[in-house]
DNA sequence: AAGCAGCGCAACCGCGGTTTT
DNA sequence: CAAAACCGCGGTTGCGCTGCT
């Protein structure tokens, strides 16, 4: 654009950070007078900066409304999920956090949110799986298709040869379940020591494990006991967060379900304190409505149309595809902002 | 105790869109 | 209608703090 000055362009103003003096006068200034011009309001007021610089030290950290302190879970939660809608449209997300500013908005996501999105195997810019991590699964799965492979040529060979292809079959079968383990819990590991899946309140997602793996929990527990490996209970995978925002319209089809519908949506939005709201805690992004079944409740009660349905998704992987990254999600949430 | 690295956050920069002249 | 002025947004930077070696 012609003719524009840029605010480090003129002469003899100060940069950097705001003294508590200068604080004082724009805020003394802004009170008496609101800002007005922002361009004319540093000569009135008597401030040695630009209109800018006042308009950012005003609107991030004066302004009198503005909210201090954490991030609040729902709080987490709404901006995760307006992320997920909006992208990194900081000021309509801002526009749902009373209290909050962009910029603060996008600091948290930038320092926080973005790397606990990278733990749990989603890809922060789309929410979706990451795909490192899916290519990952598809060598594992690989590399235990090819140890299938080498049992075919292996009819006449010795009983220690056979030990060994087991062997490998259980190693492959390991690291695939310890990357699972790993997307699933956020919890960065380079050995086997790291995450007891079989504690008494353990959560793990049996069908999907049974499914890429072929073992059942009292295989696998006895192929992690064979391992001679610790698993400190404390340190057990929160598979919650495998769970999935839920397309309600979309699982529940017509218009007549209970779920929560887009008009209501504002005011989940603006009361994100409600316990009833799919905000109440990360990861946790489905309903617990009764009436609208998560995932994992749909995989602990089976799936309904699985016997049915040809279609219906096979693993939990797919569900959780079909499920939580439909394009519907993303225009369900759009629907609902605007 | 000193040096270093990583992190968090306030502030800056540059651009696009809108309003004013 | 075009140019200039202004505003607001998103990306980036740099500084201070903290924890680790």
């Amino acid at each position: 654009m012609m003719g524009r000055i840029a605010c480090s362009d003129e002469s003899g103003l100060k940069k950097g950070p705001w003294t508590p003096e200068e604080d004082r006068i724009l805020v003394d200034y802004i009170q008496k007078n609101g800002h007005g011009s922002w361009r004319a309001l540093p000569k009135l007021a008597g401030l040695n900066r630009c209109g800018k610089s006042c308009r950012l030290r005003w609107t991030n950290y004066l302004r009198p409304d503005i909210k201090r302190g954490k991030f609040s879970e729902d709080e987490e939660q709404l901006i995760i999920n307006l992320h997920a809608a909006l992208g990194n449209k900081w000021s309509a997300i801002a526009g749902h956090l009373p209290g909050r500013t962009d910029n603060e908005i996008k600091n948290f996501w930038n320092t926080h949110l973005k790397k606990k999105l990278l733990q749990m195997g989603l890809d922060p810019v789309t929410h979706r799986p990451r795909l490192d991590h899916l290519n990952l699964l598809s060598n594992l799965q690989q590399l235990l298709a090819a140890t299938n492979i080498v049992s075919n040529f292996t009819n006449t060979w010795d009983i220690n040869a056979l030990r060994l292809q087991s062997d490998a079959t259980q190693i492959a079968k390991l690291q695939l379940l310890q990357n699972i383990l790993q997307v699933l819990g956020g919890s960065p590991t380079s050995n086997l020591e790291l995450l007891n899946p079989f504690g008494p309140s353990s959560s793990l997602p049996h069908g999907f494990l049974n499914e890429v793996l072929g073992l059942n929990q009292s295989k696998l527990q006895n192929l992690y006991n064979g391992c001679s490996t610790s698993f400190p209970s404390q340190n057990q995978p929160n598979f919650q967060s495998f769970e999935a925002p839920q397309p309600y319209h979309h699982m529940n089809g017509a218009s007549n379900s209970s779920c929560m519908k887009s008009e209501k949506v504002d005011e989940q939005l603006d009361a994100p304190n409600s316990s009833s709201t799919p905000f109440s805690s990360l990861p946790n992004l489905v309903s617990v409505s009764p009436e609208c079944p998560t995932v994992k409740q749909m995989e602990n009660n089976g799936n309904p149309n699985e016997s049915s349905d040809p279609s219906s998704p096979s693993t939990t992987f797919e569900m959780w595809g079909d499920f939580m990254y439909e394009d519907v999600s993303d225009a369900y949430w759009k629907d609902l902002i605007e």
